[in-house]
DNA sequence: GGGGGTAAGTTG
DNA sequence: AACTTACCCCCT
């Protein structure tokens, strides 16, 4: 008797990878494939692609309640060892299951379109057959190939329970129309009149397909009434033929830059790559990045953001071949890209976190913008993406870069080898609003009347869009709640409506209080970008002012241009190309992007200052920036130009207050549509957790979530702090948890809200 | 008895 | 995640 393994296949879905038979076909035809292949495997009633993980082992005569897989779509990898590493070792850091990580980060290759067919076997149910068939049954014949879809409903499953189907999949080959040649001209093209067929005609044959009788007309210089002629005539056919490999984007190479490269890089298995500008960053990296390919190898370059991937792209590709991928590339193009990463000639990929699994053949990964809270997944498995960089790094052993303009604290307690770029003392001017004048202050006004006296540009940072953050009684104080969350509506005042900025509730503003009819209803609180565009236009009228949010993204291409005006933006902005005339950049209200309560928060706030000065670069504008924390270590650190000295300070704090990376921490969320429910859930989990040996000094909690109610479910959190490695056994009994609430665990998160003392 | 909704269980 | 089954409410 064989012994045979099972395949071990992976699908795009929150679970664990499954076990499959080979096809029956395999023992004599097509080889085994390697663990990384595309698999097509038997999934509900249809059919699904899967990646082959690995096998295992199966005792003689075991295994007989497993279905068989269908087929093997790749004959070659589709993910590399490394790639598959990584996954799996994403999914034991983040306790998600394997299939989630999966989904969240191959973002190319399981959804092909398949073709799904069958044919019932030489069987002993003649009935069987002849329904399938639609002919009678013939015992030594299998019926002919069929589409899966004809199957009366049921019966696909039946059959294959009893082991009478036969079962293909495959990607069906995209065509596209075609006008091609058939024959050389003859006679009946003779003569002047039909020059223009027989240019045509000839020039098809050079050609060999052209995409319409318009294009070809357009490229033979003819009308296109002498191209239908030559169909006509039997000279040309439409025909389906096989659709080319998509193109690829060509990345345009960025004008030279005036950044001066006069540090030397060094060497190390860890890089860190601080302070500087952003493109005077990725710049720097090029001699490195010249090396690894002259080696014959590939670099992945990673970004948070749609914006900075092009924008890192652009200034690669004037030196080096680049490439890139993320969210807005089709497809098509991500196939093609993926092909051709295993192919001979190493080049640059750029990419979003869609481009972590990309099999390339690594010579080094580099992290830009590495604390970037945009890393981090908000949904699926939650991992932050610098530290799958660090799990791919290690799986083929390569250099790894870490780059911001303020180093992470994690990176730095794993003492890299470092580049410090200068960073020019930044032109910055603190308003204290306990003074008053808020949303604008007094000096933020005159130093708008200087930008609108010299013809300048000014960009203003709103901590929010709508007009303000709520809409308020005058009379009872009463304040107008989402019906889903405990939130307030934000008041947008332009559409009259209040709106949810957490579940996208939406009602029109009222014109009378709900609670006590008063008339009297008013913003309250926060101003957003409506409300202080109305400001900025009030005290500079002759300004021409923008708004730029999710709700109003005007055109800014007279600001472009260089003309005078004030830009009232979100953080959007940051993903804004730099504007030319700006000498000033105000931040209304800094606090809302430090007291979020999380212990990352300040070195966050410090990242988003000095970004923001990447609006205007080389020009030196004035920071203005209205906060009610005036003495905040981290305004000293940027007013003093500090960074360095401020890193050290946040890396020394986390080891103080055993923080990450000097311990591991987890949230858990137990979530409910009762309240009770969810309480009851967090405080028996939280009992569990102590049996199984946590202390009161590694759990906190269960506590109610900062936001009770979201999306009409009532949430309580428990945190977990304890040495990295003791992390996933003080969890099991949060994973193996089976209850009336709905679980959540993120490692590592980045919305701790109000923990740190 | 069944439409319409939600909750719970299963998928190999 | 996608899908099936179980269950409940309400209505004819």
């Amino acid at each position: 008797m064989t012994v045979q393994s099972a395949w071990r296949v992976l699908l795009p879905l929150p679970l664990p990878p499954f076990n499959f038979l080979p096809p029956h076909g395999t023992s004599g035809g097509a080889p085994t494939p390697e663990p990384g292949c595309r698999v097509v495997v038997p999934w509900q009633s249809g059919v699904r692609v899967g990646l082959l993980v690995g096998f295992e082992p199966l005792r003689a005569g075991a295994g007989l309640e497993l279905r068989e897989a269908v087929s093997a779509l790749d004959t070659r990898p589709f993910l590399t060892q490394a790639a598959l590493s990584v996954l799996e070792r994403v999914a034991a850091y983040t306790c998600a299951p394997a299939g989630m990580v999966l989904a969240n980060l191959l973002p190319v290759g399981l959804g092909v379109p398949l073709v799904h067919q069958v044919r019932v076997l030489a069987d002993i149910d003649g009935e069987v057959s002849s329904a399938v068939a639609g002919r009678p049954a013939d015992a030594s014949t299998p019926s002919t190939w069929q589409d899966a879809a004809a199957l009366p409903l049921g019966r696909l499953e039946l059959l294959r329970r009893q082991g009478l189907l036969d079962e293909r999949a495959f990607v069906p080959q995209e065509t596209v129309r075609r006008l091609v040649p058939l024959r050389e001209g003859e006679g009946d093209l003779d003569g002047a009149p039909r020059a223009g067929q027989r240019r045509a005609l000839a020039h098809l044959w050079t050609l060999g397909t052209s995409q319409s009788a318009a294009a070809l007309a357009r490229a033979a210089d003819v009308s296109e009434g002498a191209v239908r002629a030559l169909v006509k005539k039997g000279y040309a056919e439409y025909r389906e033929v096989a659709a080319p490999p998509a193109p690829l984007t060509v990345v345009a190479p960025s004008a030279a830059s005036s950044v001066l490269l006069t540090l030397s890089v060094p060497e190390g298995p860890l890089l860190s790559v601080s302070g500087g500008t952003r493109a005077a960053r990725v710049l720097h990296l090029l001699p490195l990045l010249r090396k690894d390919l002259a080696a014959g190898k590939s670099v992945l370059v990673l970004a948070p953001e749609q914006t900075y991937v092009q924008e890192a792209a652009s200034l690669l590709a004037a030196e080096l071949p680049v490439h890139t991928l993320s969210g807005t590339t089709a497809d098509g193009e991500r196939l093609r890209l993926w092909e051709r990463c295993a192919e001979a000639e190493p080049f640059v990929l750029v990419g979003s976190y869609l481009a972590l699994l990309a099999p390339l053949k690594l010579g080094r990964v580099v992290v830009l913008e590495e604390g970037s809270s945009a890393y981090k997944l908000s949904a699926g498995c939650r991992i932050f993406i610098p530290t799958a960089a660090r799990f791919l790094a290690a799986a083929v052993d390569v250099p790894l870069v870490l780059a911001d303009t303020l180093a992470a604290p994690e990176t730095l307690a794993a003492t890299p080898a470092r580049l410090n770029l200068p960073t020019p003392a930044p032109r910055a001017h603190i308003v204290d609003l306990k003074a008053g004048g808020w949303p604008l202050s007094a000096d933020l006004v005159r130093v708008l009347r200087q930008v609108e006296a010299r013809g300048r540009q000014a960009v203003l940072l709103a901590p929010r869009r709508g007009f303000s953050a709520a809409l308020c009684c005058t009379d009872c104080e009463h304040v107008i709640g989402c019906p889903n969350c405990d939130l307030p509506l934000r008041y947008h005042r332009e559409r009259r409506a209040l709106r949810c900025h957490q579940c996208g509730f939406q009602k029109r503003a009222p014109d009378l209080c709900p609670a006590c009819g008063s008339p009297g209803l008013g913003p309250r609180r926060a101003a957003g970008t409506e409300w202080i565009a109305a400001e900025v236009a009030r005290v500079v009228p002759k300004l021409n002012v923008k708004r730029y949010d999710t709700d109003k993204r005007e055109d800014l291409s007279e600001l472009r241009a260089g003309e005078p005006g004030v830009l009232v933006a979100t953080t959007a902005c940051l993903r804004l190309p730099p504007l030319p005339n700006v000498s000033l950049v105000g931040v209304t209200l800094l606090d809302v992007f430090i007291s979020l309560g999380d212990f990352r928060a300040e070195e966050e706030a410090y990242r988003l200052l000095l970004n923001l000065a990447e609006l205007a670069p080389g020009r030196r504008p004035l920071t203005l920036v209205q906060t009610f924390a005036p003495e905040s270590p981290l305004l000293r650190a940027y007013t003093e130009g500090l960074g360095e000295a401020f890193a050290a300070e946040l890396l020394e704090r986390r080891a103080r207050f055993n923080y990450p990376p000097f311990a591991a921490l987890a949230k858990v969320q137990l979530s409910a549509r009762e309240a009770a429910t969810a309480k009851g859930a967090a405080v028996w989990l939280a009992g569990a957790l102590r049996t199984a040996g946590a202390t009161d000094d590694e759990l906190l909690g269960p506590s109610a979530a900062p936001v009770a109610r979201m999306r009409g479910r009532y949430s309580y959190q428990l945190f977990l702090r304890t040495a990295s490695e003791r992390l996933a056994e003080r969890l099991t009994p949060a994973l193996s948890y089976r209850g009336a609430a709905r679980l959540r665990i993120d490692i590592d998160p980045r919305d701790i809200a109000g923990f740190l003392e």
